[in-house]
RNA sequence: GCGCCUGUAGCUCAGCUGGAUAGAGCGCCGGACUUCGAAUCCGUAGGUCGCAGGUUCGAAUCCUGCCAGGCGUACCA
């Protein structure tokens, strides 16, 4: 679509220098960034559209009257194409069937790669995401957070980027040290395995049980506190209890990522990275970047850029998230010296990263300025807001669960139970597309409500509905395959895809590496997910009213089945953009 | 108080670097199954694009002010 629009913008560069040579303009020129080539907005109108409004100064006529006059030059050698006039607009309908015919063949060549551009080609992009504390399990807010982190990284891939991605376990601090002290003061020895619960929700547990306990005991901030200086001082018998909580909280979200999909290349932890942070605030101090309270603590001055000041080191010598954040940021990029590192983390936390940011660049690190915070917006139910303190966060193993349940309740209903096969799967499997779906349809940076019963439903503009195109579209390759024997004679001839949707849909499959591209340079799923919508409701036009294999004309069958193959393709490589798995039954 | 973000149909959201009558889904109302899976498709109704100015041939989009909401402004993360 894009090399059509290249091909387009020639020809009437050319047509505009003989019109203005025809109409005595002397001091003509016209540079790309003027000649802008559109999309009309009903499909009727072209393929191509060409305002002119930049043409009027030029040539001292309106733009109607330019673009009547243009028509005839443009017309010359390009008899293919209907070229029409509206208004102050050139519009063009291009020969489809070369069209089809190129971009049919490139899918089918290509396959999972097609869509793939070149655009990021071998930039070493590292991406941070997910991040979770070891006090509790992941919620509703982290699965927005896994979804967009686990998308862009597979869209910057298809552009071609080396993609690392990273997840850094907040396994220290003082939260970490609350459910820890409240499991010494109430676990009574009991474990996961005889509670009979997940792991890390076997700890979560214990840290509502500290916020809980510490209303009633004001002594518990100090408990916590001297713990804190006790596991950064190394006492044995803290760190053998930290150790056992984090592997029971850790083990369990990985559970909850196999479930979900989410898969990282390397896991940093703040309880090594923290002393990188300290060493380097400490050289910081000496060379005068920061400076130091009577009380011990350190600050950095940010007055300078209207910031405030930030501690970063407690009084008690203890580190803080800025901290272990400066040692995090040194580490990997001695690890892996990315080109751009993008942290996918909650729009909270944004002036947390300015300031990041900003002391990284004071401390000297050129690569400071390559690094980029993807903000995200909450996540909340349609019933209210979610808040940790109140206890009305969602669980993140309990909203899938729910998701999956009701997965189930359709496919029962509609008594196809027998013919998907593992059910279980595929419930799972349609659960994660009506999640990533309805998490990555809105951008970003906006907060948003998720709506459970709304995400799942199988009609709408919803992950199961897409899903639902691609296993529509295998059922009917399937009775092709049944019935290959009757299409031996048969033959693909492009000239037949003439209908306007088909028309449509060619047009729409040629225009996906655009969107791949678009996707990556804003750093937004949300183009997937709106693309993939608006080929799949084009698609389920196309075959309710459309017979395909009992057309008489094997040739003209055969062709479509080329057409159905390639939007399958191209379905199936967005499909895994934004996690939404393929089934061939559902 | 200050900083950042958001405000589009009853609800949930699109609308790319300003461009042709502002689009979807849900919900409402009304149609379409002897057909490749009706988990679908088609149609009707519904909007002063928060408000007021400004820039422009042209603004939902850019600028300014105001109003409303969210988040931040911790020796929490």
């Amino acid at each position: 679509m894009e090399e059509l629009k290249n091909y387009w913008a020639q020809k009437l560069l050319a047509s505009l220098e003989s019109y203005a040579e025809n109409t005595g303009i002397d001091d003509f020129s016209v540079n790309s960034l003027q000649l802008i080539l559109e999309t009309p907005p009903k499909p009727e109108l072209g393929d191509i559209a060409v305002p002119l409004f930049f043409a009027a100064k030029i040539f001292k006529k309106s733009p109607a009257v330019i673009a009547g006059e243009l028509k005839k030059y443009l017309e010359k050698g390009n008899e293919k194409a209907v070229i029409s006039v509206s208004g102050p607009y050139i519009n063009i309908k291009v020969d489809i069937t070369e069209t089809a015919a190129r971009v049919l063949k490139k899918i089918s060549s290509e396959g999972n790669r097609f869509g793939n551009t070149g655009s990021l080609k071998n930039r070493k992009i590292m991406v941070e995401f997910s991040c979770p504390n070891t006090n509790k399990p992941l919620h509703l807010g982290h699965l927005r957070n896994d979804s967009i982190g686990e998308s862009v990284s597979r869209i910057l891939a298809a552009n071609g980027a080396d993609v690392r991605k990273v997840n850094l376990i907040n396994d220290r601090g003082i939260h970490i040290c609350k459910s820890m002290l409240a499991y010494k003061k109430f676990g009574a020895g009991t474990t996961p395995e005889s509670e009979g619960m997940k792991s890390d929700h076997f700890v979560g547990k214990y840290y509502v049980r500290y916020n809980e306990w510490s209303k009633e005991y004001p002594e518990a901030e100090n408990e916590a506190r001297a713990m804190l200086r006790a596991w950064e001082a190394g006492d044995p018998e803290v760190t053998a209890l930290w150790q056992r909580m984090n592997r029971w909280t850790i083990d369990g979200i990985k559970q909850t990522y196999a479930n979900t999909g989410i898969q990282f290349d390397a896991f940093y932890f703040e309880s090594e990275t923290y002393k990188t942070g300290k060493a380097e605030i400490m050289k910081g101090l000496e060379r005068g970047v920061f400076y130091q309270e009577k009380d011990g603590s350190v600050w950095a001055d940010l007055t300078e850029i209207n910031l405030d000041k930030k501690v970063l080191l407690r009084s008690d010598g203890t580190s803080l998230y800025l901290t272990q954040d400066i040692g995090t940021a040194i580490a990997r990029h001695n690890d892996w010296p990315f080109e751009k590192l993008i942290y996918v983390v909650g729009s909270e936390q944004q002036y947390h990263f300015q300031v990041l940011f900003y002391i990284l660049k004071k401390l000297g690190f050129e690569w400071a300025n390559d690094l980029f915070h993807l903000s995200y917006g909450m996540v909340n139910l349609p019933d209210g807001k979610m808040k940790s303190r109140e206890g009305t966060v969602v669980d993140g193993d309990d909203l899938f669960a729910g998701l999956k349940k009701m997965a189930f309740a359709e496919i029962a209903e509609k008594e196809r139970t027998e013919k998907v096969g593992d059910v279980e799967k595929t419930t799972g499997a349609v659960a994660l597309a009506a999640l990533n779906y309805y998490l990555l349809q809105v951008s970003p940076g906006k907060d948003m409500i998720f709506n459970p019963k709304e995400s799942i439903s199988f009609n709408g503009n919803t992950g199961p509905y897409l899903q639902y195109m691609g296993a529509r579209i295998s059922s009917m390759l399937r009775k092709f395959d049944r019935e290959r024997a009757s299409f031996s004679d048969a033959e693909v001839d492009y000239t037949m895809l003439s209908t306007d949707i088909e028309r449509e849909l060619v047009k729409k499959c040629a225009v996906y590496p655009e969107v791949v591209r678009n996707a990556g340079n804003e750093l937004n799923p949300q183009f997937i997910t709106g693309y993939l919508y608006e080929l799949s409701k084009l698609f389920s036009r196309y075959y309710h009213d459309v017979q395909i294999l009992s057309d008489t004309d094997k040739n003209r069958a055969l062709t479509r089945i080329e057409l159905v193959k390639s939007i399958l393709q191209v379905l199936k490589n967005a499909y895994y953009l934004v996690g939404i798995p393929f089934l061939e039954r559902m």
